[in-house]
DNA sequence: GCATGTGAATAGATTCACAGCG
DNA sequence: CGCTGTGAATCTATTCACATGC
């Protein structure tokens, strides 16, 4: 903490866009953090962030003016900031619902308990599978959910159920106070205005691919998608 | 066939955000086709894909003037226009490397196959996975990735390995002919100009959304993330 | 009459280019 | 001098609103 407060919070509105980027800016910063540099410039840390650096200049600006003009940004002070934008300085009880091959794999990955998002529980509506245990939890029926989420505080649910019972689990978690949620589902789902909601849809990012594929074959100018050399990075992940 | 060559194909540019979202029209018009629908107005199929009226219209115009003013854009024609524009009337064998719990999930999507995206092979580095059946394939090396590429002509490749080793997966994919990637390691992969490129990540999704979410509670005004209302909660069809 | 198709208007994101400052 | 921070310019996407045509 200590030095961390110096500078002031500063809630500037963030661009939407930005906002999508500050996660990879973060696993750069982590990167660099354990490799013990000091500090950063945009144009490198635009390089390890795939993007280019008057971008990461715009984006980082949103957040205050955390740079030193001539030098760049101090690594772990840049880190601390993004974090606490991200809100990754708490803790995020989360429940996964529907725990088939998807779900499984989610529970298992690691990337989620070192951001702070833990999971408090493994719902299925499968009889079969109730009590199954997976890592350090037992899978627990769908009807448990109304329980876990207002126990145990849970903000934040992810769907890996098949695409038909997708909406009314949404429904379940938004009725049982969940504030935002993440869609592994390939359906669309529809919640509330004040509910948050992303999609991650397996299928579509394949369609995109081979839309692009295809018309590079048959020649007609190919899409933006590609990165800019061996260098800049990944395009833009549209909306959802 | 038959009927669908009356009108040509259109090669308009096509942008980016509107080939985002004609996977996700093509899902409603296939659930529309299985209900039996022959027709649909922009107005109910932006319902059915969570986005606004003059949306479709606009994404749609762009593919040509698939439309019958007064009625509506007739399902099973619409419905083959768009497949065939993402390329989806044509089989597309894919690899997947890396064949963790992800791999798992990716390789039993059944999503894919419905698609016309055929797993040729699952690739993996760990001795001890391979020749383990998962579905219809046997986990086969690394070290075959070459081979399998060139000689099953596979123009996509997808990736499910750790973040270290996805650059190295990356260029080999590349070097043996593959022009798109999917990657789903937690990691920024750069690939050459001509190569599509997409990533889907767990982790930074769920940080998304607690930035969102974070921002909520101290009442620092909300995203427009969540969708338009209750409106159109697609009809119950599995699919897709 | 009714829903498409589309120019025009608006909003949002990216890039440029350079002033400002350590 | 070097690199940030940011207005201005550009490009892309969304939304509006209505003429068009079945």
């Amino acid at each position: 903490m200590s030095r961390y407060d110096e500078r002031m919070p500063a809630d500037r509105h963030i661009p939407e866009a930005t906002v999508a980027r500050l996660p990879v800016y973060l696993r750069a910063l982590v990167d660099l953090a354990e490799a013990k540099a000091a500090t950063i410039s945009s144009e490198r840390l635009a390089d390890l962030a795939g993007v280019n650096a008057a971008k990461v200049r715009k984006d980082l600006s949103y957040l205050g003016s955390y740079g030193t003009r001539g030098v760049g940004y101090d690594v772990e002070f840049l880190l601390y900031q993004i974090s606490r934008q991200l809100g990754l300085t708490r803790d995020w009880p989360i429940v996964i619902v529907g725990v088939g091959h998807l779900g499984h794999a989610l529970a298992n990955y690691r990337g989620f308990a070192a951001r702070g998002y833990r999971i408090v529980a493994l719902l299925d509506a499968d009889p079969d599978k109730i009590g199954e245990r997976l890592g350090e939890h037992r899978i627990r029926h769908m009807n448990e959910l109304d329980d876990v989420v207002r126990g145990e505080k849970v903000a934040i649910g992810v769907i890996a159920t098949p695409a038909v019972v997708a909406q009314e689990v949404a429904d379940r978690l938004v009725n049982a106070g969940v504030s935002s949620i993440l869609n592994f589902a390939p359906t669309v789902i529809s919640v509330p205005e004040h509910v948050a909601l992303r999609k991650v849809d397996l299928s579509i990012e394949l369609q995109i691919l081979s839309f692009y594929q295809q018309r590079s074959v048959n020649g007609v100018g190919g899409p933006d998608l590609a990165v800019t050399a061996r260098a800049g990075a990944p395009a833009a992940i549209p909306a959802v």
